[in-house]
DNA sequence: CACTCATGCGTACGATCGTACATAACCACC
DNA sequence: GGTGGTTATGTACGATCGTACGCATGAGTG
């Protein structure tokens, strides 16, 4: 029985991200996120109004953290062909292991803004900072095209249908910028 | 209280896929399946053996009937030029709202398969269908590209994003395809 | 028409869920 | 060292779930 924890706040939405990863938004439950971040049932009701209000605010930390890691990968760019490269880049990290965790995460994100609006706000948002990213280098039209294809071969990796090698995800994107 | 009723097999599959286009596989339950159907609860447990053989039933059709429309969409094809005039329609009919129904049932079971290896196995197949429907008319490199951008454009449409211009489609897979 | 048995169904059980709330634990201040 | 009020927690309730199973039912056979 400890009393004193700050960041245990945090600490739930965190386990909440990693169980949605784990076992989707079907299987996470109050009681299952409460044992994994070892805190007791009656913070999940303390801390968050609710389950909605517990999904509200991990998938909002959830499309932070990607956001940034989005731009993170455009930032080091300078040249156009620095561009090209950072999408390939991101193309390749969103399909390793490591990327997998959070392609899926927004992939259950993705279901839930299907139906909710409330979620759709969220994925809007986060939208708009990928779409933003890409315009800073690419005519409208061609990022609106880009992020579809990053967008498809993500998912396919995500679902490992192929090893997705490096250079025909290079060579498509080529092809969609234009050089 | 009726007993004869041939096709009541068929009808909770459809039904099952109904519900899951509308709350998710999170949401459908035998109960609301049942009632749905209009069939008794019992009948869920008699037709199938459990949940998970509903579940895998349902996306076993849902992957043979969307195969077979992906396939249509090729069949009237016979020059390159109206190959790529197939795939471009194919784009607009996933996102067109009669459409968006299979999608989300589609997402729904790459969430599965995410997770799960027997889910894997109805998407491997549908998956092997729409990349052979593809590599009939464009070489394997250019089919993968396509795939995913069909795919990524599918995607954006659902989540409605942007109306999604029919010439922005066109001109991503003419630069795909390199004409 | 009677009998029989495979087919199909109503119901109940145990488990698990989200949530609310009385109450315990702590801290600051007198 | 008491004490009031805030913070946090254990527990219990009602609902819903998947599933199993005893029994009703009606078609086929003589």
């Amino acid at each position: 029985m400890r009393r004193h924890d700050p960041g245990r706040r945090d600490r739930i939405v965190e386990v909440t991200l990693d169980l949605i990863a784990e076992v989707g938004v079907a299987g996470v439950s109050h009681r299952g996120i409460a044992h994994r971040a070892d805190v007791p049932l009656g913070s999940m009701t303390y801390h968050f109004d609710g389950m909605d209000d517990l999904l509200r605010t991990a998938f909002a930390r959830f499309a932070e953290h990607f956001s940034a890691s989005y731009a993170a990968h455009f930032a080091e760019a300078r040249t156009h062909e620095e561009a090209i490269a950072a999408v390939v880049a991101l193309v390749r990290d969103l399909c390793a292991d490591a990327g997998a965790r959070d392609n899926i995460v927004a992939y259950e994100l993705y279901m839930l803004a299907a139906r909710d609006p409330a979620y759709r706000e969220i994925t809007g948002r986060w939208m708009a900072v990928s779409r933003s990213e890409l315009e800073r280098w690419f005519p409208p039209d061609v990022a609106r095209q880009l992020d579809a294809l990053i967008e498809g071969f993500a998912l396919h990796g995500a679902l490992d249908v192929a090893p997705l090698e490096r250079d025909v995800v290079a060579s498509a994107v080529r092809k969609v910028v234009g050089v």
